[in-house]
RNA sequence: GGCCACGUGGCGGAGUGGUGACGCAGCGGACUGCAAAUCCGCGUACCCCGGUUCAAUUCCGGGCGUGGCCUCCA
């Protein structure tokens, strides 16, 4: 069974064939650092992080490149540092910092490389150069701007002819450019804003750019896979596409264009004024991260997701029993049901599927495989204000209690325990255990 | 307005041109002093209207609904 993955731009699965089996190459675009991040950014994390633990599997750990930028310069960073009265460079290192706090909790391993935009303003000009030696960009009023119209193609990932854009199109178009669709490689910057020196005079790049010099750098002109929300199929992606293959003789950036479907919270689209964004770091509060990882992959990558407290729950319940059925195993087995759904297009609902009715060492191979520790024991620490010695002395207590028949007394403790959220479990072997109610 | 996804049982969620995945919840039983946990067993579904077909939840067309993109956005 090889690896199948749905291409954005054929808009079909397709067997994935990588470039070069030794070194296998992906990039994801990253969060832009000016506040903490959503579960809906978690999404993309967690789902490129099992595609980056499934290549992993399938051609060695060192024989897979992922890269996976975070985006430090932005007019939305300036806005946020301005409104905080804080340095930008302070805003988007604790920005940076909260985040890779956050996904570490979900479980998600680093990337091989991380780069950062303001490290790279010099790649990204001699991109720009690149371009305008080549026809596709031209300077305009201390702006530089990409010329649609030079590249032919343009619209092919996202299917849309320049027509359509432009008849479809709510903004007013720039005065300095040729084409409304054109969009900006560099803009200048006045001096309050971040800028860098530059062939055009002080400015800044425009968003899309950094993603295309970066991953030039790191992965080369043509990689394997490109993945992302399914809202940067346009502009975003379209864009990266133009400058890179502009700016490298139509060399095709990506294979493999791979994107994940939107969230939804409780039904409804989150949204400041809805007031109903969820952060992860909010729910890290509520529940292991553990749980909020199992949720999201609950649900096929591309299919719209409804993030509710329900499903917070049930992704629980399942979790700690199979965290509790793999513990312990030596020898873990992957199988290939499991292993097969995975490799339809990352099916992990249906890899869960078959997960369920495991025999411990395949469920705790599965489990590793999906980034699941496998033997996660009970976060009791949720809740600090209980104290476990003091648990401790009531469960023996109702154990003496009930040993003498005095079965009142063992149920005063036991529903005392209750009250206080906590639920005991008497287990086959005698044992008593304990959890934290919800 | 233009373009594009999605619509499966109480809930979540795969999949398929013809035998009702799987999970959660629920119900019944075992176990238990009684429960909880655990184990065994059970039920209910494919948005609406047409079309193609021997046969459609599955393919095609239309409708309705939800969401996304077209402007910063995972």
């Amino acid at each position: 069974m090889t690896l199948r993955l749905h291409n954005t731009l054929s808009r079909t699965k397709e067997d994935f064939v990588p470039l070069d089996p030794a070194n296998v190459r992906m990039y994801v675009c990253g969060p832009t650092v000016y506040d903490f991040a959503h579960i809906g950014n978690a999404r993309p994390v967690i789902v490129f992080d099992v595609l980056f633990r499934l290549l992993r599997h399938l051609y060695g750990p060192e024989h897979v490149t992922y890269v996976r930028n975070i985006t430090d310069v932005d007019d939305k960073i300036n806005a946020r540092a301005a409104e905080e009265g804080v340095s930008i460079r302070d805003l988007t290192e604790r920005t940076a910092w909260q985040f890779h706090e956050d996904i570490a909790a979900l479980g998600v391993l680093p990337p091989t490389v991380e780069p950062r935009a303001t490290e790279h303003i010099a790649e990204m000009i001699a991109m720009i150069e690149q371009l305008i030696a080549a026809g596709h960009a031209y300077a305009a009023e201390g702006h530089v701007l990409y010329d649609v119209s030079s590249k032919p193609d343009y619209g092919k990932l996202a299917r849309r002819s320049l027509d359509e854009m432009i008849a479809g199109a709510r903004v007013d178009p720039a005065p300095y450019k040729k084409n409304p669709m054109d969009f900006v490689l560099w803009k200048p910057s006045d001096a309050a804003t971040p800028g860098w020196e530059s062939p055009w005079g002080r400015g800044r790049p425009g968003w899309h750019l950094e993603c295309s010099a970066m991953s030039g750098k790191y992965l080369g002109e043509t990689f394997d896979i490109h993945g992302g929300g399914i809202d940067l199929v346009f502009p975003h992606h379209e864009n990266e596409i133009a400058q890179s293959e502009g700016a490298h003789h139509d060399h095709p950036l990506a294979r493999y264009w791979l994107h994940n479907g939107h969230l939804q919270v409780e039904g409804a689209k989150m949204s400041k004024s809805l007031g109903n964004f969820v952060t992860i770091r909010e729910l890290l509060k509520d529940w292991p991260g553990e749980v909020l990882r199992f949720n999201m992959l609950r649900t096929h990558y591309r299919q719209p997701l409804d993030w509710t407290m329900a499903g917070l729950k049930e992704s629980e319940t399942v979790l700690d029993r199979w965290a509790k059925n793999a513990e312990g195993v030596i020898e873990p087995v992957l199988e290939k049901n499991f292993l097969n759904a995975l490799y339809d297009d990352l099916n992990t609902p249906l890899a869960m599927r078959y997960l369920h009715q495991a025999p411990a060492e395949e469920l705790s191979a599965g489990l590793t495989l999906l980034g699941f520790s496998g033997n996660r024991p009970m976060d009791k620490s949720l809740r600090s204000d209980i104290e476990e010695a003091w648990v401790t002395v009531q469960i023996a207590a109702r154990a003496a209690a009930k040993k003498a028949k005095n079965f009142a007394e063992a149920d005063r403790i036991r529903n005392e325990l209750d009250a206080k959220g906590i639920v005991l479990k008497d287990n086959k072997d005698g044992t008593t255990t304990w959890e934290v109610k919800r």
